[in-house]
DNA sequence: CGCTGGGTTGATCGCACTCAACCCGCGTGG
DNA sequence: CCACGCGGGTTGAGTGCGATCAACCCAGCG
């Protein structure tokens, strides 16, 4: 029963369990999502997957096409994001390492993939890796849970775009991040902020400049702190109390 | 083998699976979410599950309590929502015949769930349906594709909440709810409306004044035509210009 | 150097919200 | 029988939040 070791990882990852693999490379018998999972079926897994290397920008699936590989993401940063005829813009998801991308997906992509920074990522043949999940259970049921956590993530989203004003959703945004942070083992404050104005505004169903003068006011109500590249210091207790709609003025 | 029957239904019908089983009550093994799985399964199934019945606006689940159960739609109609403290409401989703709550769900449920009309459900221990699962994957993956279905639906409302505006919100609304009543074998034209304009505002965003303004204002360009008991004929073309973003002006 | 991408700030606009009045159908009770 | 209240819905007048349009700053880079 000699350690197999994969090309990078098949995701699922703890914080805890992050930390045993710093470079992206892990015996995947370390991962929960493979528990159960026998040698034979591992080397299986490794013929099925195919580590990819994307600069930022760089476009992993389009809105549409037929959904021919699943991913996971072992570094950087994706967005997913929905658009209109006339360019309008909604990322209805950023994903970072461990993240799965197709969890949602039935036959064609209903979003388009990009990254937003340089991303590594493994990438399997989707029916290949449904015939896996048939034979293995246990990643079948890990899965489903991850897909429970992305679609209370999307409810949550829900109520921020339909009922919170603007300054409630960067302020839940902030705190959401901040969590993802944790999750993955990185400080949960200061928090950095890998994405664009731009991509904070099509996430928030707000504009830029929106965003913009709504970090400015956060900053001067010294509810938040700027650090140096794109860090940001939160005062919790009244982000919170802001995020959660609790209507603290600013 | 003789055929068991199972109180009500445990979900996951096709429209043509709804139609061999009018009065509620069906053989399980017609049921896509079944298959692949033998009668001992079957009886264990029956005795994990309740009927219940509900009157309109009765809640079955709470945002924050323990998810203790699993819940069937076999007829009527719930909607899923989020409170923020001051009142204001996001309704998350609407549920009708054949499908589950608690999909989203890990240890407490992340939304209230009530009928907007007299319905009836299946009720299952939660842990009991998991150890149930875990033997039977046919089960589980037709769940995951269940979850799957839910996500694309929210992330879609995600693109409506966060970028289109009214009008198009109340398009894509209408023409969403048309390809339901089809999915569930009911004509998808004229459709009909169990929700009252307060739970439309809720799910779309808007205010009750916006969505009869709203509505109005598609009657009379003859995009729709409002019939009587809340049945609404859909001008499809126009509708679907209108729903998707391509600005059709009224 | 100028150009470009990312970000901030100001002035103005307009869509959807707010507040208010009113209609209708229905059930209830005097 | 009418009076009344109530829930659901529509319509009008006025307001405000966030969008739009525009100017500008700054850092990085060819």
């Amino acid at each position: 029963m000699a350690a197999i070791s994969l090309p990078d990882t098949i995701g699922a990852m703890t914080a805890a369990e992050r930390l045993v693999s710093p470079c992206g490379r892990c015996d995947a018998r370390r991962l929960s999502v493979c528990q159960g999972v026998d040698d034979r079926c591992l080397d299986q897994l490794a013929a099925a997957i195919t580590t990819i290397r994307l600069q930022a920008h760089a476009t992993l699936a389009s809105e549409g096409d037929e959904a021919s590989h699943f991913f996971n993401i072992t570094s950087g940063a994706v967005k997913l994001f929905k658009l209109l005829p006339d360019g309008r813009q909604q990322i209805v998801g950023f994903l970072f390492p461990g993240d799965f991308v197709g969890l949602a997906v039935r036959d064609t992509y209903a979003y388009t993939v990009e990254t937003i920074a340089p991303a590594t990522a493994c990438r399997f043949d989707r029916r290949q890796f449904e015939r896996l999940l048939e034979r293995f259970p246990n990643m079948a049921f890990r899965l489903r849970e991850r897909a429970s956590d992305e679609l209370a993530i999307a409810q949550e989203q829900m109520l921020s775009l339909g009922r919170k004003s603007a300054k409630e959703r960067v302020a839940s945004f902030l705190l959401q991040l901040s969590r993802r942070a944790v999750r993955l083992g990185l400080p949960g404050n200061p928090v950095t902020l890998p994405m664009t104005r731009a991509d904070i505004a099509d996430y928030l169903g707000l504009t830029i400049e929106t965003v913009s003068r709504t970090i400015t006011r956060l900053k001067t109500s010294r509810i938040i702190t700027l650090g140096p590249d794109h860090t940001v210091t939160l005062h919790r207790e009244r982000l919170e109390e802001i995020g959660e709609g609790w209507g603290g003025d600013i």
